[in-house]
DNA sequence: CAGTATCCGATGCGATACTG
DNA sequence: CAGTATCGCATCGGATACTG
């Protein structure tokens, strides 16, 4: 662990949460993960041990507590009363670098397996037409193989996503490069202009591929980013 | 630098001041502090090469602008407004620090230095008697030869910090173990109960000793700790 | 004072493999 | 699925010495 041999509590807080992967692991928890696997996708270039690691660190520290359901039944792991209030710490983070980091994405950044798990978790489904199951692939021609294709199931308030094929009528197919996609998620580009562009393209029923950009979700950031941008130029 | 590969802008943020130190380097410099040796006491137990490392980068992606006056002058540090905005983090950080971090001061975090070079400068200069010059000398028969005498010097509204025998006359001679004094200032304790402990023994005018404690400020988050410990018991 | 250059050692952490 | 164990390299950063 780090130790900075201070007193100041600036120093002591930061030997706690800002530890290397630490801030990302906390954000995933803040976002709602809580089962080992599932904070792992909120970090995939973390290695096992690493998260492992860093977890049982957050627990004696006090900002994570393990739950055990049953004996035998998988640990969860939830945020305490001092994890959720990290949560302001976080955020604040995260409309910073919205609002400072100015290069574009690079390659390195972009990742679909963890974009379309974002997007999963953030799917508007108040904003979603009621009272139908809705399929949606996505494809991404750019992807290595295996991440090429991806379904995104809404029934009944549930959103589930897929890797392989559910083998139903699909409401909407969208076509998108992976950074297209990423910076309409980020708030760097503007999706119908994306669209125009012809760097998305959505198939389906005029009305549903309407329907999708509200439904769809953006970053938790995209607001603060989109203005950044906005107020540059 | 560290990389996360990700576009998610907490996880860009983290990369530019979650960096070791750096959050560290933020704070000192949001306390005012702009030439590099000044930086340099706020975090002592880096190394100058490390902090020239730091301040490098923070100058690269924006949140520090390196200032020369004059040519051959030596060179000045300045927050960026993306510097600045780091403020609300920073703070929000030490206050976390103060409530949830519960264990003691660990002895390697006590630092005299360090302390009285905070309360340099936050001494309440509007609570001071003014038209007087006051020096009071700290004695911390516990700490290392070199740090046991320091003076402070207040006149005319300006604070100075020395650690050589100004030869004036006393307004006041404060002794104490560095620990005592580190946790008033922390707000970890309560200055009139340590006082009464004989812990921190303070020698001259009543009046006088009774305004020392009205004008040497505490750490910009005793406030949090004293009423998370407060909670507590 | 205000840093830079160099060296070298500790360790953080990634990769891989393995277990219940 | 939910992790642990082990290995080995890279790099971070501390110490020291040096410069204008």
């Amino acid at each position: 662990m780090i130790d900075y041999g201070q007193f100041c509590t600036v120093a002591r807080g930061a030997e706690v949460i800002g530890e290397r992967w630490t801030p990302l692991v906390v954000r995933e928890m803040l976002c709602g993960s809580t089962r080992f696997n599932d904070i792992h996708r909120g970090v995939p270039r973390m290695s096992t041990s690493l998260l492992a690691q860093r977890l049982r660190k957050l627990e004696e520290v006090g900002v994570v507590k393990r739950v055990t359901a049953t004996p035998g039944a998988p640990a969860e792991y939830h945020l305490t009363g001092a994890g959720e209030e990290l949560r302001p710490i976080v955020m604040a983070l995260g409309h910073w670098g919205a609002r400072w980091i100015g290069s574009r994405l690079r390659r390195g950044q972009l990742d679909v397996g963890f974009l379309m798990w974002d997007i999963r978790r953030f799917v508007q489904l108040d904003a979603v037409p009621r009272r139908r199951r809705i399929v949606v692939q996505f494809r991404f021609p750019d992807a290595r193989d295996a991440e090429r294709c991806w379904w995104l199931v809404i029934d009944d308030g549930s959103v589930d996503l897929c890797r392989d094929d559910p083998g139903e009528e699909l409401t909407l197919v969208v076509e998108s490069s992976v950074l297209a996609l990423t910076e309409i998620w980020t708030g760097d580009r503007d999706a119908a202009a994306t669209v125009q562009a012809r760097e998305v393209r959505i198939t389906g029923a005029a009305r549903d591929a309407r329907d999708f950009w509200r439904w769809l979700g953006r970053s938790a950031f995209a607001g603060t980013r989109e203005q950044a941008l906005a107020t540059k130029a």
